[in-house]
DNA sequence: GACCGGTGGATTGGATCCAACGGGAGCGAA
DNA sequence: TTCGCTCCCGTTGGATCCAATCCACCGGTC
Protein backbone atom coordinates (compact mmCIF):
# COMPACT_ATOMS: atom_id res chain seq x y z
CA UNK A 1 0.00 0.00 0.00
CA UNK A 2 0.89 3.36 -1.31
CA UNK A 3 1.75 5.82 1.87
CA UNK A 4 -0.37 8.62 1.36
CA UNK A 5 1.49 12.29 1.05
CA UNK A 6 3.11 14.13 3.59
CA UNK A 7 0.89 16.38 5.34
CA UNK A 8 2.88 19.52 5.00
CA UNK A 9 1.97 22.19 3.75
CA UNK A 10 -0.79 22.61 0.71
CA UNK A 11 0.32 25.63 -0.98
CA UNK A 12 -1.27 26.53 -3.83
CA UNK A 13 -3.40 24.29 -6.19
CA UNK A 14 -4.01 22.34 -3.38
CA UNK A 15 -7.40 24.07 -1.17
CA UNK A 16 -9.66 21.27 -2.42
CA UNK A 17 -7.71 18.51 -1.25
CA UNK A 18 -7.15 20.62 2.07
CA UNK A 19 -10.56 20.50 3.08
CA UNK A 20 -11.55 17.56 1.38
CA UNK A 21 -9.02 15.92 3.62
CA UNK A 22 -10.27 17.82 6.95
CA UNK A 23 -14.04 16.94 6.19
CA UNK A 24 -12.91 13.17 5.91
CA UNK A 25 -11.43 13.26 9.45
CA UNK A 26 -14.71 15.31 11.00
CA UNK A 27 -16.60 12.36 9.44
CA UNK A 28 -14.44 9.18 10.06
CA UNK A 29 -14.03 10.35 13.83
CA UNK A 30 -17.59 11.06 14.01
CA UNK A 31 -18.18 14.54 14.49
CA UNK A 32 -20.30 14.68 11.58
CA UNK A 33 -22.26 11.58 11.71
CA UNK A 34 -24.10 10.10 8.32
CA UNK A 35 -27.45 12.13 7.30
CA UNK A 36 -25.95 15.55 8.13
CA UNK A 37 -26.22 18.28 5.64
CA UNK A 38 -22.86 19.76 4.50
CA UNK A 39 -24.02 23.42 2.96
CA UNK A 40 -20.90 24.47 0.39
CA UNK A 41 -21.38 28.43 1.88
CA UNK A 42 -20.77 27.34 5.39
CA UNK A 43 -17.31 24.87 4.50
CA UNK A 44 -16.34 27.77 2.73
CA UNK A 45 -16.36 30.19 5.46
CA UNK A 46 -15.30 27.46 7.96
CA UNK A 47 -11.87 27.30 5.23
CA UNK A 48 -11.23 30.82 4.53
CA UNK A 49 -11.92 29.83 1.48
CA UNK A 50 -14.49 30.26 -1.73
CA UNK A 51 -17.02 27.85 -2.67
CA UNK A 52 -15.26 27.02 -6.19
CA UNK A 53 -12.73 24.70 -3.87
CA UNK A 54 -15.59 23.21 -1.37
CA UNK A 55 -17.16 21.87 -4.04
CA UNK A 56 -13.90 20.20 -5.38
CA UNK A 57 -13.82 18.76 -1.93
CA UNK A 58 -17.29 17.26 -2.08
CA UNK A 59 -16.81 15.83 -5.52
CA UNK A 60 -13.72 13.95 -4.10
CA UNK A 61 -15.06 13.37 -1.10
CA UNK A 62 -18.23 11.78 -2.97
CA UNK A 63 -15.97 9.80 -5.17
CA UNK A 64 -14.58 8.40 -2.15
CA UNK A 65 -18.65 7.57 -1.25
CA UNK A 66 -18.44 9.34 1.71
CA UNK A 67 -20.83 12.30 0.71
CA UNK A 68 -23.73 12.38 -1.51
CA UNK A 69 -24.41 14.86 -3.24
CA UNK A 70 -27.44 15.62 -5.39
CA UNK A 71 -27.76 18.23 -8.36
CA UNK A 72 -29.47 21.84 -7.16
CA UNK A 73 -30.10 20.39 -3.49
CA UNK A 74 -27.56 19.67 -1.60
CA UNK A 75 -24.96 17.27 0.35
CA UNK A 76 -25.45 14.96 2.82
CA UNK A 77 -22.61 12.49 4.83
CA UNK A 78 -23.87 9.13 3.00
CA UNK A 79 -25.42 6.96 5.51
CA UNK A 80 -25.79 3.23 4.94
CA UNK A 81 -28.25 0.38 4.45
CA UNK A 82 -27.83 -2.28 6.50
CA UNK A 83 -27.66 -4.79 2.64
CA UNK A 84 -25.40 -2.19 1.58
CA UNK A 85 -23.19 -2.29 4.72
CA UNK A 86 -23.22 -5.98 4.12
CA UNK A 87 -22.22 -5.98 0.76
CA UNK A 88 -18.99 -3.90 1.31
CA UNK A 89 -18.24 -6.62 3.76
CA UNK A 90 -19.01 -9.29 1.53
CA UNK A 91 -16.35 -6.98 -1.18
CA UNK A 92 -14.13 -6.94 2.16
CA UNK A 93 -13.82 -10.88 2.35
CA UNK A 94 -12.90 -11.63 -1.11
CA UNK A 95 -10.44 -8.34 -1.84
CA UNK A 96 -8.42 -8.19 1.94
CA UNK A 97 -7.09 -11.74 2.12
CA UNK A 98 -5.58 -11.02 -1.36
CA UNK A 99 -4.10 -7.95 -0.02
CA UNK A 100 -2.72 -9.23 2.90
CA UNK A 101 -1.28 -12.27 0.94
CA UNK A 102 0.07 -10.15 -1.37
CA UNK A 103 1.70 -7.85 1.84
CA UNK A 104 3.17 -10.85 3.67
CA UNK A 105 6.53 -11.36 1.92
CA UNK A 106 7.55 -7.66 2.38
CA UNK A 107 6.27 -7.13 5.75
CA UNK A 108 9.41 -7.86 7.63
CA UNK A 109 9.75 -7.00 11.38
CA UNK A 110 6.39 -5.46 11.65
CA UNK A 111 4.70 -8.53 12.93
CA UNK A 112 6.16 -7.66 15.85
CA UNK A 113 3.95 -3.98 15.98
CA UNK A 114 1.45 -6.23 14.49
CA UNK A 115 1.02 -8.38 17.79
CA UNK A 116 1.81 -5.30 20.21
CA UNK A 117 -1.47 -4.07 18.36
CA UNK A 118 -3.44 -6.79 18.63
CA UNK A 119 -2.54 -6.83 22.50
CA UNK A 120 -3.71 -3.02 23.56
CA UNK A 121 -6.65 -3.91 21.53
CA UNK A 122 -7.41 -6.36 24.27
CA UNK A 123 -6.52 -3.95 27.15
CA UNK A 124 -8.43 -0.56 25.96
CA UNK A 125 -12.10 0.20 27.20
CA UNK A 126 -12.56 3.37 25.04
CA UNK A 127 -14.45 2.54 21.59
CA UNK A 128 -12.52 5.69 20.30
CA UNK A 129 -9.23 3.90 20.58
CA UNK A 130 -10.11 0.60 20.04
CA UNK A 131 -10.98 1.60 16.33
CA UNK A 132 -7.86 3.16 15.72
CA UNK A 133 -6.16 0.69 17.63
CA UNK A 134 -8.27 -1.88 15.24
CA UNK A 135 -7.57 0.02 12.24
CA UNK A 136 -4.25 0.57 12.53
CA UNK A 137 -3.62 -3.24 12.34
CA UNK A 138 -5.28 -4.29 9.86
CA UNK A 139 -4.00 -1.72 7.52
CA UNK A 140 -0.54 -2.28 9.04
CA UNK A 141 -0.84 -5.97 8.31
CA UNK A 142 -1.39 -4.62 4.46
CA UNK A 143 1.63 -2.21 4.53
CA UNK A 144 4.24 -4.47 2.67
CA UNK A 145 1.60 -4.41 -0.51
CA UNK A 146 2.40 -2.11 -3.62
CA UNK A 147 -0.68 -1.63 -5.13
CA UNK A 148 -2.44 1.18 -6.89
CA UNK A 149 -5.90 0.70 -6.92
CA UNK A 150 -6.45 -2.46 -4.49
CA UNK A 151 -5.28 -0.66 -1.54
CA UNK A 152 -7.34 2.53 -2.06
CA UNK A 153 -10.39 0.52 -2.51
CA UNK A 154 -9.67 -2.03 0.36
CA UNK A 155 -9.75 2.00 2.49
CA UNK A 156 -12.60 3.06 0.87
CA UNK A 157 -14.24 0.58 2.33
CA UNK A 158 -12.94 0.80 5.70
CA UNK A 159 -13.74 4.34 5.61
CA UNK A 160 -17.76 4.35 4.17
CA UNK A 161 -18.21 1.29 6.86
CA UNK A 162 -16.10 3.11 9.80
CA UNK A 163 -19.16 4.72 11.24
CA UNK A 164 -21.20 1.53 11.89
CA UNK A 165 -17.88 -0.31 12.59
CA UNK A 166 -18.25 2.27 15.75
CA UNK A 167 -21.78 1.65 16.54
CA UNK A 168 -21.37 -2.22 16.25
CA UNK A 169 -18.08 -2.25 18.56
CA UNK A 170 -20.05 -0.55 21.35
CA UNK A 171 -22.61 -3.74 21.63
CA UNK A 172 -20.41 -6.09 21.33
CA UNK A 173 -21.00 -8.93 23.76
CA UNK A 174 -17.92 -10.42 25.57
CA UNK A 175 -17.41 -13.97 24.24
CA UNK A 176 -17.76 -12.28 20.41
CA UNK A 177 -15.03 -9.65 21.94
CA UNK A 178 -13.30 -12.95 22.94
CA UNK A 179 -13.41 -14.25 19.41
CA UNK A 180 -12.28 -11.40 17.81
CA UNK A 181 -9.06 -10.94 19.94
CA UNK A 182 -8.41 -14.25 19.49
CA UNK A 183 -8.49 -14.02 15.56
CA UNK A 184 -6.20 -11.01 15.36
CA UNK A 185 -3.89 -13.26 17.61
CA UNK A 186 -4.01 -16.14 15.05
CA UNK A 187 -3.50 -13.65 12.51
CA UNK A 188 -0.48 -12.61 13.46
CA UNK A 189 0.83 -15.99 14.06
CA UNK A 190 0.07 -16.37 10.19
CA UNK A 191 1.79 -13.65 9.59
CA UNK A 192 4.61 -14.32 11.34
CA UNK A 193 4.76 -17.96 9.87
CA UNK A 194 4.76 -16.25 6.32
CA UNK A 195 1.68 -18.78 5.67
CA UNK A 196 -0.26 -16.64 3.15
CA UNK A 197 -2.51 -19.33 2.82
CA UNK A 198 -3.61 -19.82 6.25
CA UNK A 199 -3.50 -15.87 7.08
CA UNK A 200 -6.22 -15.53 3.93
CA UNK A 201 -8.17 -18.39 5.68
CA UNK A 202 -8.21 -16.46 9.11
CA UNK A 203 -8.81 -13.13 7.74
CA UNK A 204 -11.68 -14.41 5.63
CA UNK A 205 -13.32 -15.98 8.49
CA UNK A 206 -12.54 -13.08 10.99
CA UNK A 207 -14.39 -10.86 8.29
CA UNK A 208 -17.49 -12.48 7.72
CA UNK A 209 -18.17 -13.82 11.51
CA UNK A 210 -18.16 -9.84 11.58
CA UNK A 211 -20.29 -9.43 9.16
CA UNK A 212 -22.79 -12.12 10.38
CA UNK A 213 -22.93 -10.49 13.38
CA UNK A 214 -23.63 -6.75 12.11
CA UNK A 215 -26.86 -8.54 10.66
CA UNK A 216 -27.91 -8.72 14.23
CA UNK A 217 -28.24 -5.46 15.03
CA UNK A 218 -30.04 -3.48 12.48
CA UNK A 219 -31.12 -0.75 14.62
CA UNK A 220 -27.75 1.22 13.65
CA UNK A 221 -28.38 1.61 9.39
CA UNK A 222 -30.99 3.51 7.81
CA UNK A 223 -34.40 1.90 7.06
CA UNK A 224 -34.86 -0.29 3.98
CA UNK A 225 -37.01 2.25 1.88
CA UNK A 226 -40.02 1.22 1.75
CA UNK A 227 -42.16 2.26 -1.23
CA UNK A 228 -45.62 3.57 -0.58
CA UNK A 229 -45.54 3.58 3.04
CA UNK A 230 -46.15 6.21 4.98
CA UNK A 231 -43.81 6.05 8.44
CA UNK A 232 -46.55 7.29 10.72
CA UNK A 233 -44.73 10.25 13.01
CA UNK B 1 -26.82 -4.05 -10.92
CA UNK B 2 -28.32 -0.96 -10.90
CA UNK B 3 -29.00 0.66 -14.07
CA UNK B 4 -27.60 4.09 -15.10
CA UNK B 5 -29.64 7.16 -14.89
CA UNK B 6 -31.73 7.25 -18.58
CA UNK B 7 -29.64 9.41 -20.78
CA UNK B 8 -32.43 12.27 -21.24
CA UNK B 9 -31.96 16.10 -21.25
CA UNK B 10 -29.92 16.50 -18.44
CA UNK B 11 -31.06 20.29 -17.44
CA UNK B 12 -29.08 22.90 -15.47
CA UNK B 13 -26.84 21.28 -12.94
CA UNK B 14 -25.69 18.54 -15.09
CA UNK B 15 -23.45 20.10 -17.07
CA UNK B 16 -20.09 18.56 -15.65
CA UNK B 17 -22.27 15.33 -16.11
CA UNK B 18 -22.72 15.22 -19.03
CA UNK B 19 -18.91 16.38 -20.26
CA UNK B 20 -17.90 13.38 -18.10
CA UNK B 21 -20.45 11.12 -19.79
CA UNK B 22 -19.14 12.37 -23.40
CA UNK B 23 -15.40 12.38 -22.42
CA UNK B 24 -15.62 8.80 -21.09
CA UNK B 25 -17.15 7.46 -24.14
CA UNK B 26 -14.72 8.80 -25.93
CA UNK B 27 -11.49 7.55 -23.72
CA UNK B 28 -13.58 4.12 -23.56
CA UNK B 29 -14.08 3.98 -27.52
CA UNK B 30 -10.60 4.26 -28.38
CA UNK B 31 -10.54 8.19 -29.65
CA UNK B 32 -8.47 9.80 -26.47
CA UNK B 33 -5.34 6.74 -25.71
CA UNK B 34 -3.88 6.67 -22.56
CA UNK B 35 -1.16 9.70 -22.21
CA UNK B 36 -3.19 11.92 -24.31
CA UNK B 37 -3.19 16.01 -22.64
CA UNK B 38 -6.67 16.90 -21.68
CA UNK B 39 -6.61 20.70 -21.41
CA UNK B 40 -9.70 22.52 -19.85
CA UNK B 41 -10.10 25.03 -22.04
CA UNK B 42 -10.18 22.81 -24.82
CA UNK B 43 -12.95 21.17 -23.53
CA UNK B 44 -14.87 23.99 -22.16
CA UNK B 45 -15.16 25.12 -25.98
CA UNK B 46 -15.97 22.09 -27.68
CA UNK B 47 -18.86 21.46 -24.96
CA UNK B 48 -19.68 25.08 -24.91
CA UNK B 49 -19.68 25.82 -21.32
CA UNK B 50 -17.11 27.39 -19.04
CA UNK B 51 -13.93 25.51 -17.38
CA UNK B 52 -15.91 25.30 -13.65
CA UNK B 53 -18.20 21.92 -15.21
CA UNK B 54 -15.11 21.06 -16.88
CA UNK B 55 -13.13 20.83 -13.69
CA UNK B 56 -16.13 19.11 -12.25
CA UNK B 57 -16.17 16.38 -15.21
CA UNK B 58 -12.80 16.22 -14.97
CA UNK B 59 -12.83 15.78 -11.13
CA UNK B 60 -15.63 13.01 -12.22
CA UNK B 61 -13.56 10.61 -14.19
CA UNK B 62 -10.35 10.66 -12.14
CA UNK B 63 -12.45 9.07 -9.25
CA UNK B 64 -13.58 6.81 -12.57
CA UNK B 65 -9.39 5.68 -12.79
CA UNK B 66 -10.10 7.37 -16.30
CA UNK B 67 -8.04 10.66 -15.94
CA UNK B 68 -4.74 11.50 -13.77
CA UNK B 69 -4.56 15.12 -12.47
CA UNK B 70 -1.43 16.72 -11.64
CA UNK B 71 -2.58 20.40 -9.50
CA UNK B 72 -1.01 23.06 -11.30
CA UNK B 73 0.01 20.75 -14.27
CA UNK B 74 -2.91 19.55 -16.18
CA UNK B 75 -4.89 16.42 -16.64
CA UNK B 76 -3.69 13.18 -19.14
CA UNK B 77 -5.66 10.09 -19.92
CA UNK B 78 -4.48 7.89 -17.54
CA UNK B 79 -2.47 4.59 -18.65
CA UNK B 80 -1.77 1.77 -16.51
CA UNK B 81 1.57 -0.16 -16.25
CA UNK B 82 1.82 -4.01 -16.45
CA UNK B 83 1.59 -4.50 -12.95
CA UNK B 84 -1.11 -2.34 -12.42
CA UNK B 85 -3.17 -4.18 -14.50
CA UNK B 86 -2.32 -7.49 -13.84
CA UNK B 87 -3.57 -6.36 -10.15
CA UNK B 88 -6.80 -5.20 -11.47
CA UNK B 89 -7.09 -8.60 -12.88
CA UNK B 90 -6.53 -9.98 -9.88
CA UNK B 91 -9.57 -8.21 -8.01
CA UNK B 92 -11.39 -9.15 -11.01
CA UNK B 93 -10.69 -12.79 -9.98
CA UNK B 94 -11.93 -12.07 -6.94
CA UNK B 95 -14.92 -9.53 -7.08
CA UNK B 96 -16.94 -10.32 -10.53
CA UNK B 97 -17.62 -14.56 -8.82
CA UNK B 98 -19.37 -12.83 -6.03
CA UNK B 99 -21.39 -10.62 -8.09
CA UNK B 100 -22.16 -13.09 -11.18
CA UNK B 101 -23.48 -15.16 -7.93
CA UNK B 102 -25.59 -12.89 -6.57
CA UNK B 103 -27.14 -12.19 -10.08
CA UNK B 104 -27.86 -15.60 -10.97
CA UNK B 105 -31.08 -16.06 -9.11
CA UNK B 106 -32.24 -13.18 -10.69
CA UNK B 107 -31.37 -12.90 -13.72
CA UNK B 108 -34.14 -15.19 -15.61
CA UNK B 109 -34.73 -15.47 -19.23
CA UNK B 110 -31.60 -13.13 -19.78
CA UNK B 111 -29.68 -16.17 -19.86
CA UNK B 112 -30.58 -16.93 -23.79
CA UNK B 113 -29.68 -13.43 -24.50
CA UNK B 114 -26.73 -14.47 -22.56
CA UNK B 115 -26.30 -17.49 -25.29
CA UNK B 116 -26.67 -15.48 -27.98
CA UNK B 117 -24.21 -12.85 -27.28
CA UNK B 118 -21.44 -15.61 -26.91
CA UNK B 119 -22.60 -17.09 -30.15
CA UNK B 120 -22.42 -13.39 -31.88
CA UNK B 121 -18.88 -12.98 -30.68
CA UNK B 122 -17.56 -16.27 -32.48
CA UNK B 123 -18.70 -14.81 -35.69
CA UNK B 124 -17.16 -11.26 -36.06
CA UNK B 125 -13.75 -10.34 -36.48
CA UNK B 126 -14.62 -6.37 -35.78
CA UNK B 127 -12.14 -5.88 -32.77
CA UNK B 128 -14.80 -3.32 -31.50
CA UNK B 129 -17.24 -4.88 -32.28
CA UNK B 130 -16.21 -7.99 -29.87
CA UNK B 131 -15.21 -5.89 -27.49
CA UNK B 132 -18.45 -4.50 -27.06
CA UNK B 133 -20.31 -7.77 -27.24
CA UNK B 134 -17.64 -9.34 -24.74
CA UNK B 135 -18.36 -6.40 -22.10
CA UNK B 136 -22.04 -6.22 -22.93
CA UNK B 137 -21.94 -10.44 -22.04
CA UNK B 138 -19.94 -9.84 -18.92
CA UNK B 139 -22.42 -7.01 -17.71
CA UNK B 140 -25.49 -8.43 -18.64
CA UNK B 141 -24.54 -11.66 -16.71
CA UNK B 142 -24.52 -9.77 -13.41
CA UNK B 143 -27.54 -7.70 -14.10
CA UNK B 144 -29.71 -9.48 -11.52
CA UNK B 145 -27.51 -8.51 -8.72
CA UNK B 146 -29.01 -5.49 -6.90
CA UNK B 147 -25.26 -3.45 -5.61
CA UNK B 148 -24.48 -0.48 -4.99
CA UNK B 149 -20.91 -0.32 -4.56
CA UNK B 150 -19.97 -4.06 -5.88
CA UNK B 151 -21.23 -2.89 -9.33
CA UNK B 152 -19.47 0.27 -9.60
CA UNK B 153 -16.21 -1.25 -8.93
CA UNK B 154 -16.57 -3.83 -11.08
CA UNK B 155 -17.54 -1.13 -14.05
CA UNK B 156 -14.46 0.67 -12.89
CA UNK B 157 -12.28 -2.14 -13.27
CA UNK B 158 -13.56 -3.19 -16.69
CA UNK B 159 -13.16 0.95 -17.90
CA UNK B 160 -9.83 1.42 -16.44
CA UNK B 161 -8.03 -1.84 -18.46
CA UNK B 162 -10.63 -1.47 -21.29
CA UNK B 163 -7.71 -0.16 -23.64
CA UNK B 164 -5.68 -2.78 -22.88
CA UNK B 165 -8.15 -5.10 -23.36
CA UNK B 166 -8.13 -3.81 -27.22
CA UNK B 167 -5.01 -4.51 -27.31
CA UNK B 168 -4.85 -7.78 -25.83
CA UNK B 169 -7.59 -8.73 -28.47
CA UNK B 170 -5.69 -7.71 -31.49
CA UNK B 171 -3.06 -10.21 -30.96
CA UNK B 172 -5.05 -12.97 -29.93
CA UNK B 173 -3.65 -16.08 -31.23
CA UNK B 174 -6.69 -18.69 -32.55
CA UNK B 175 -5.84 -21.24 -29.88
CA UNK B 176 -6.49 -18.93 -26.66
CA UNK B 177 -9.60 -17.57 -28.59
CA UNK B 178 -11.18 -21.13 -28.97
CA UNK B 179 -10.54 -21.57 -25.20
CA UNK B 180 -12.25 -18.11 -24.68
CA UNK B 181 -15.37 -18.52 -26.89
CA UNK B 182 -15.50 -21.93 -24.73
CA UNK B 183 -15.56 -20.54 -21.19
CA UNK B 184 -17.79 -18.09 -22.36
CA UNK B 185 -19.94 -21.05 -23.30
CA UNK B 186 -19.28 -23.12 -19.93
CA UNK B 187 -20.08 -19.74 -18.31
CA UNK B 188 -23.94 -19.58 -19.60
CA UNK B 189 -24.16 -23.63 -19.24
CA UNK B 190 -23.61 -23.04 -15.46
CA UNK B 191 -25.63 -19.94 -15.60
CA UNK B 192 -28.61 -21.99 -17.22
CA UNK B 193 -28.09 -24.47 -14.55
CA UNK B 194 -28.39 -21.73 -11.57
CA UNK B 195 -25.30 -23.50 -10.46
CA UNK B 196 -23.66 -20.45 -8.63
CA UNK B 197 -20.82 -22.42 -7.78
CA UNK B 198 -19.73 -24.04 -10.91
CA UNK B 199 -20.17 -20.03 -12.63
CA UNK B 200 -17.84 -18.58 -10.21
CA UNK B 201 -15.08 -21.53 -10.67
CA UNK B 202 -15.62 -20.73 -14.50
CA UNK B 203 -15.20 -17.13 -14.09
CA UNK B 204 -12.67 -17.05 -11.82
CA UNK B 205 -10.75 -19.04 -14.32
CA UNK B 206 -11.74 -17.07 -17.41
CA UNK B 207 -10.41 -14.26 -15.66
CA UNK B 208 -7.70 -15.41 -14.53
CA UNK B 209 -6.28 -17.37 -17.39
CA UNK B 210 -6.86 -13.69 -19.49
CA UNK B 211 -4.07 -12.00 -16.52
CA UNK B 212 -1.87 -14.80 -17.82
CA UNK B 213 -1.79 -14.27 -21.20
CA UNK B 214 -1.84 -10.30 -20.82
CA UNK B 215 1.43 -10.94 -18.87
CA UNK B 216 2.77 -12.36 -21.88
CA UNK B 217 2.26 -9.11 -24.13
CA UNK B 218 3.61 -6.09 -21.86
CA UNK B 219 4.52 -4.11 -24.98
CA UNK B 220 0.81 -3.01 -24.84
CA UNK B 221 1.76 -0.62 -21.08
CA UNK B 222 3.92 2.03 -20.42
CA UNK B 223 7.20 1.19 -19.18
CA UNK B 224 7.95 0.32 -15.54
CA UNK B 225 9.63 3.53 -14.21
CA UNK B 226 13.03 2.85 -14.02
CA UNK B 227 14.73 5.06 -11.55
CA UNK B 228 18.37 6.74 -12.13
CA UNK B 229 18.07 5.90 -15.69
CA UNK B 230 18.34 7.57 -18.48
CA UNK B 231 16.04 6.74 -21.58
CA UNK B 232 19.05 7.34 -24.27
CA UNK B 233 17.13 9.18 -27.30
C1' DG C 1 -60.25 20.31 7.08
C1' DA C 2 -57.35 18.63 3.22
C1' DC C 3 -55.42 19.32 -1.16
C1' DC C 4 -53.60 22.21 -4.89
C1' DG C 5 -51.02 26.08 -6.95
C1' DG C 6 -48.27 30.30 -6.51
C1' DT C 7 -44.54 32.96 -4.46
C1' DG C 8 -40.17 34.21 -1.88
C1' DG C 9 -35.99 32.98 0.34
C1' DA C 10 -32.18 30.03 0.61
C1' DT C 11 -28.86 27.29 -1.88
C1' DT C 12 -26.59 25.38 -5.55
C1' DG C 13 -24.63 25.72 -10.52
C1' DG C 14 -22.17 28.28 -14.12
C1' DA C 15 -19.66 32.33 -16.17
C1' DT C 16 -16.20 35.60 -15.95
C1' DC C 17 -12.21 37.66 -14.04
C1' DC C 18 -7.76 37.69 -11.60
C1' DA C 19 -3.68 35.31 -9.27
C1' DA C 20 -0.26 31.68 -8.90
C1' DC C 21 2.29 27.95 -10.49
C1' DG C 22 5.18 25.38 -14.16
C1' DG C 23 7.65 24.66 -18.28
C1' DG C 24 10.36 26.16 -21.96
C1' DA C 25 13.03 29.49 -24.67
C1' DG C 26 16.72 32.31 -24.53
C1' DC C 27 20.83 34.18 -22.63
C1' DG C 28 25.09 34.03 -20.13
C1' DA C 29 29.08 31.83 -17.83
C1' DA C 30 32.17 27.96 -17.00
C1' DT D 1 29.36 22.78 -25.98
C1' DT D 2 26.93 22.36 -21.82
C1' DC D 3 25.08 23.57 -17.60
C1' DG D 4 22.41 26.83 -15.02
C1' DC D 5 19.77 30.96 -14.39
C1' DT D 6 16.02 34.20 -15.59
C1' DC D 7 12.16 35.78 -17.62
C1' DC D 8 7.89 35.12 -20.05
C1' DC D 9 3.79 32.86 -21.53
C1' DG D 10 0.42 29.27 -21.35
C1' DT D 11 -2.34 26.74 -18.25
C1' DT D 12 -4.51 25.79 -14.11
C1' DG D 13 -6.55 27.30 -9.43
C1' DG D 14 -9.48 30.49 -6.77
C1' DA D 15 -12.70 34.47 -6.05
C1' DT D 16 -16.63 36.94 -7.18
C1' DC D 17 -20.86 37.67 -9.48
C1' DC D 18 -25.20 36.21 -11.69
C1' DA D 19 -28.76 32.67 -13.05
C1' DA D 20 -31.43 28.52 -12.32
C1' DT D 21 -33.45 25.30 -9.18
C1' DC D 22 -35.60 23.58 -5.13
C1' DC D 23 -38.18 23.84 -0.81
C1' DA D 24 -41.19 25.66 2.49
C1' DC D 25 -44.68 28.63 3.45
C1' DC D 26 -49.03 30.66 2.48
C1' DG D 27 -53.45 31.51 0.55
C1' DG D 28 -57.36 29.86 -2.09
C1' DT D 29 -60.68 26.41 -3.33
C1' DC D 30 -63.33 22.27 -3.18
Amino acid sequence: MTAEPPPGEHGHGATGRRIADELKAAILGGTLPPGTRVRQEELAERFRASRVPVRDALRMLEADGLVTVVPNTGAWVSHLRLVECEEMYRMRERLEPLLLSMSIPALGPRVEQLARLAEQMETTDDVEHFLRLDREFHLLSYAGAETSVLGDTVKRLWNTTQHYRRAYTLMLDPVSRRILHDEHHMLVAAIRAADAEDAERVLEGHIRRTRLRLALHPEAFSPEPTPMTRTAS
